[in-house]
DNA sequence: TACATTACTGACCAGTCAGTCAGTAATGTG
DNA sequence: CACATTACTGACTGACTGGTCAGTAATGTA
């Protein structure tokens, strides 16, 4: 609009590796708030700081500009996660807490997270892009996690178990967390302090909800 | 297209009171499918079998489409639930399981589970309907599990716990599971049988992952 | 047959938005 | 200064879709 306010912020200088990090964090943001249809590009641009045009000289369509976002957004984490699980040695139940409460403090509680909301949200429309991040995220994401329960039960810490079955109910309450917050988390005011329920939610599966063992 | 196809089935008469349900069905699936803005009413008049004309006869709008499939698809699965929790006497653990298979069977496994992953999708854009939508499904769903739990606890069946946090690590997996099937779960062919699924879920949550019991 | 009512249709309109491209501004270089 | 290159802009267009409404078909009924 007013072409006269040139020189917003001093620091507005020429970055040209910026330029896309910028339009796909706002995307993210926007995909996620609204999904990827009802968000228009205008609005993205707008955010990013810059005009329609300058959006399309690093991404070809809308739909390439979505496969970035996801692809890009959330390998890394994956990367370090395997890194730290080779690492460590020891207790196999602080191992699984440590390892939850650091996903949460590399996505859960940054923007990353909803990648997860949106990704389910859109899997439909994309179905090549949720391969994607099916092979990508979740195979690899659960590997994690079943190193962790295999070595639990070989040092006999953890009882025997259907390890795939057992992935999902400890995954299934961070995931559900974290889509939440996305969603219909505004809705209920309550619920803070994600540490102490990250705590709470591994206190109560590691010793489940019976007083005394069930034989069954 | 094709005018002249009017018999198309022998059963095909005018059942005027079915019209809205049949337009209800086909936008929820539609709508799970693809989401709201994504799904156009020509589609959804197309796979109720009448013309977009038609679905004005009903809905006022597109939107209001959006609120009936909501708003009347769900409610009755928590009537039922709250009839059939005033009624049960025994067992906890029982109950439990009975009330989350029960679920599975009105909602899991019907069409109504992709309200789940809609409203998800959708809160964003519709503040209002996510409203209603908290207060009336998961406020009264969660009110179902902590009925349960509270007497469990009461027996001594069930050990002390932080309650609200055990609802959301019981629920969790079954809203994931819902979840999966209308989003990512094309992209697994594993994962049959959720009736098997649901009471290994249940195992390991009544008895957690530990060989022995460990107070901290 | 004549008339009324109900159910439905689909061509049309008006607004929206992904994608384009001719042109401008800034910077570099000799 | 002249010229080239890079970064960016925003008005424009063509396709699409929510919503409308004048008209048609089927049924009722007298």
């Amino acid at each position: 609009m007013n072409t006269t306010e040139i020189s917003e912020s001093p620091s507005r200088q020429r970055r040209k590796e910026a330029r896309p990090a910028e339009l796909m964090a706002a995307a993210l943001e926007l995909f996620v708030e609204r999904g990827f249809t009802a968000t228009k590009l205008d609005d993205v641009a707008a955010r990013a700081g810059v005009s329609k045009g300058t959006l399309y000289l690093y991404f070809a369509s809308k739909e390439e500009l979505f496969k970035a976002v996801i692809q890009q957004g959330i390998l890394p984490v994956l990367d370090q996660g395997e890194e730290m699980l080779s690492q460590f040695q020891g207790d196999e139940g602080l191992l699984l807490e440590a390892m939850l409460l650091r996903w949460w403090e590399m996505v859960g509680c940054t923007h990353l997270a909803g990648i997860t909301k949106l990704m389910i949200s859109e899997a439909g429309n994309f179905p090549e892009v949720a391969q994607f991040y099916y092979e990508n995220v979740i195979v690899r994401g659960r590997g994690l996690i079943r190193t962790v329960l295999e070595r639990g039960i070989a040092s006999k810490q953890f009882r025997r178990m259907d390890v795939e079955t057992a992935i999902d109910v400890i995954l299934a309450p961070q995931m559900m967390f974290t889509i939440w917050r996305h969603s219909l988390g505004p809705c209920d005011c309550g619920k803070q302090n994600p540490e102490a329920y990250l705590k709470t939610h591994m206190k109560l599966l590691l010793n489940g909800l019976l007083t005394t063992e069930k034989k069954k």
